[in-house]
DNA sequence: GGGTTGAACAGAG
DNA sequence: TTCCACTCTGTTCAACCC
């Protein structure tokens, strides 16, 4: 019934998947009642199919309360239905229904031994991160109010008062709440909204604009918090525990200053939510959006007391299906619930994601700043009107593949792996990849590697082709380290407009990442496969996030910083980074000092492009590139510069196999099988049932 | 047994 | 008229290699 896709894991959010073993039914009660704790489920819709469409339209978005959520489904129903795209959909819906239904199984197999097993685990867990709670820090999250539809308001006064969306007839990125109050949302299809609001007025995005205006609010958030942590053009977090001591006054009375200075910086408006952590901020802008702030004190009781009846949904890192399965198979709704069946949570889940729900249930979130991450992907993909025309398909590939390398340029980057993503008429997404020996970054190269995995697929009709590159060089390049350092010195020396995508971290993620890794686990402890039980201890960390940057933090003040200076020849803050560039390759770097200079202030040495000084992030990147650049002709000039690609051996030869024998299952069985029955076997079992 | 690779998928903005 | 985007990060697992 399902491809083999849908064998894989259950996949998704920081922790969901893995090991569903039994639980709780028992937990609420006696053991007839867990048996019929089966929850309404999938109930059938009968005459109203549209009440369990939910592709599109969902209450979580601000500013959408008062909207008749029935009427919105109705349209939205009517217009999808017996397109490709909503037959995909139903196929993704019966296989988490499957999903569902399957966990319930594994749940009613829980024995009264094993439940008790885990409460005791569950119990311990719980304890230890009560203990870790960190409530000294003051966090304020700030978050634009329908930002891309503001700035394109404020450059038209004339739109205030209509309802406006931002994007295209084929996807909306924002609406403002005019058009909200009609069920008009970002990721919704502009030809649904229309339905919707026949007055609606569309706006191509200008991301110039938004960037600009970005800028503008980050000058802003630098003043209260030099390591602020942008996570989107129109989100920050800062930490506002310093600033709060210092002028002796409340997270309250800085999140209206910091309101008030965006709005006379920008003419926008925004919403803010202070929190002990920045998961609680985060969910607290939200309260009182628009143009609001929602203040939740530094106390264990008041969190507590906040979280407890908070639906699961508005924490960051639980979607769509990840609360489907929370509520239908475990019942829980709200982060109280979530708490009371910690036991089956552990029972079920894979330590890590265990851990999330736990911790989440708590209201515990991230506290330090975490230290600077690099960039582990890039991508570009483009939709088109389906086709299996194959000149047309490797048409499109040369142009992404053109795309990819002129943006991997400007960062300077070179990578090993690329991934083919294609998406056919039917809706269907797959990923191809391939390794290749050397790291990679002109447009042929990637077209080479990405002609090889297309021509593995054809004959396709496709609809979306993508390029993605990772495994970049520069963990393997101290040169490339030695500019991570730099940027992290620069942008918590607090000298900077430059608070740049590359040091944007999502929120969520960092709350998993940095945090965990701080307080509880080094990375490897998070990525492994291992079960929640007994013989997992907590590990310390060699290092935390917290740690790392208050090293940065030293460094960086140790060092001169000249950027301020308006010299007839600026170098760039880069070049000046002995210490740290000398370390590795002295006389190579020493050389790029010499290499490029700024004439007249602006003009690059190498190439004459003109960079006024302002454009400090846009001069950063490219003095990296010409180091880059450098560095990487030596590197080929001394060796192989052919850059072979061979296909993975493994996947040559599992290639081989599933052709032999296309219907041959995954071998499966997780090595914890006595205990735990991974979701992949799990269902392997079911197909074959079925 | 540990590390790597490839694939699928969740989630966020 | 138009008929469901794009980019990035992260988790999980099987299979394979050394």
């Amino acid at each position: 019934m399902y491809p083999n896709t849908a064998l894989s894991g259950l996949s998704g959010n920081p922790q969901m998947m893995v090991l569903y073993n039994l639980s709780s039914l028992f937990l609420a009660g006696d053991e007839k009642k867990g048996k019929t704790f089966v929850m309404d489920s999938i109930s059938d819709e009968g005459d109203q199919p549209w009440q369990s469409y939910h592709t599109v339209f969902t209450n979580a978005k601000a500013g959408m309360d008062g909207v008749d959520k029935e009427k919105v489904q109705k349209i939205v129903y009517e217009m999808s239905k017996g397109s490709k795209f909503f037959v995909n959909e139903q196929r993704k819906d019966a296989y988490i229904k499957q999903k569902i239904e399957s966990l319930r199984v594994q749940c009613a197999k829980l024995t009264e031994n094993d439940i008790f097993h885990f409460q005791k685990i569950a119990d311990r867990r719980i304890s230890e991160l009560e203990a870790s709670r960190d409530l000294s820090q003051i966090w304020l999250h700030s978050d634009m109010d329908a930002f891309y539809a503001a700035v394109e308001t404020l450059g038209n006064p004339q739109l205030k008062e209509m309802p406006l969306a931002v994007g295209s007839m084929s996807m909306i990125c924002t609406a403002n709440y005019e058009a909200r109050k009609y069920g008009v949302r970002a990721a919704m299809p502009g030809f649904i909204a229309r339905k919707l609001c026949p007055d609606l007025i569309f706006v191509p995005t200008n991301f110039e604009k938004y960037t600009y205006y970005s800028e503008l609010t980050r000058k802003v958030f630098q003043k209260y918090d030099p390591c602020f942590i942008a996570t989107s053009l129109d989100e920050a977090y800062i930490n506002i525990t310093k600033i709060c001591l210092k002028r002796g006054v409340s997270g309250d009375k800085i999140a209206e200053e910091l309101r008030s200075a965006i709005y006379e910086e920008t003419g926008l408006t925004s919403s803010a939510g202070v929190a002990p952590n920045r998961l609680l901020a985060k969910v607290c802008s939200d309260i009182n959006k628009p143009n609001g702030q929602y203040i939740l004190p530094n106390d264990q009781k008041a969190v507590m007391a906040f979280i407890m009846s908070l639906p699961i949904r508005k924490i960051g890192g639980i979607g769509k299906v990840t609360e489907n399965i929370l509520k239908d198979v475990f019942g829980i709704n709200n982060c109280e619930q979530m708490l009371q069946k910690s036991p089956l949570l552990c029972a079920m889940f894979s330590h890590s994601s265990a851990d999330f729900f736990l911790s989440v249930s708590l209201g515990l979130g991230g506290t330090n700043t975490p230290q600077f991450r690099s960039r582990k992907s890039m991508s570009n993909e483009r939709t088109f009107s389906a086709t299996d025309k194959e000149s047309l398909l490797f048409q499109n590939l040369e142009e992404l593949a053109e795309s990819l390398s002129d943006d991997m340029q400007k960062e300077s980057l070179y990578g090993r792996t690329l991934t083919l993503k294609l998406k056919t008429a039917t809706f269907e997404v797959r990923t191809r990849a391939l390794s290749t020996t050397k790291y990679i970054q002109s447009k042929d190269d990637i077209l080479n590697s990405a002609v090889k995995l297309l021509k593995a697929e054809l004959p396709l009709s496709l609809r979306l082709m993508g390029l993605r590159m990772s495994q970049f060089q520069d963990n393997n390049r101290a040169s490339l380290d030695t500019r991570q350092k730099t940027l992290t010195n620069y942008f918590c020396s607090g000298n900077s407009t430059a608070h740049s995508t590359t040091s944007e971290i999502h929120d969520d993620k960092v709350m998993v990442d940095s945090e965990y890794d701080g307080i509880f686990f080094s990375n490897d402890i998070f990525n492994s496969h291992i079960p929640y039980d007994d013989s997992n201890e907590p590990r310390e960390t060699s290092m935390n996030s917290a740690e790392a940057c208050t090293n940065q933090k030293k460094e960086s003040s140790e060092k001169p910083n000249n950027l301020n200076e308006t010299n007839e020849v600026q170098t760039s803050p880069l070049l000046m980074s002995d210490d740290t560039t000398t370390s590795t390759a002295p006389s190579k770097l020493k050389e790029q000092k010499e290499l490029l200079v700024w004439v007249n202030d602006y003009i690059c040495s190498i190439c004459e492009i003109q960079l006024p000084p302002s454009f400090t992030r846009e001069r950063q990147e490219h003095v990296d590139y010409h180091i880059a650049e450098r560095l990487q002709n030596e590197e080929f000039k001394g060796g192989n510069s052919t850059h072979s690609i061979c296909l993975d051996r493994s996947r040559e030869s599992r290639k081989r196999r599933v052709e032999e024998n296309p219907l041959k299952k995954r071998k499966s069985l997780s090595k914890n099988s006595n205990n735990y029955i991974p979701i992949d076997s799990f269902f392997v079992k079911t197909s074959k049932n079925n």
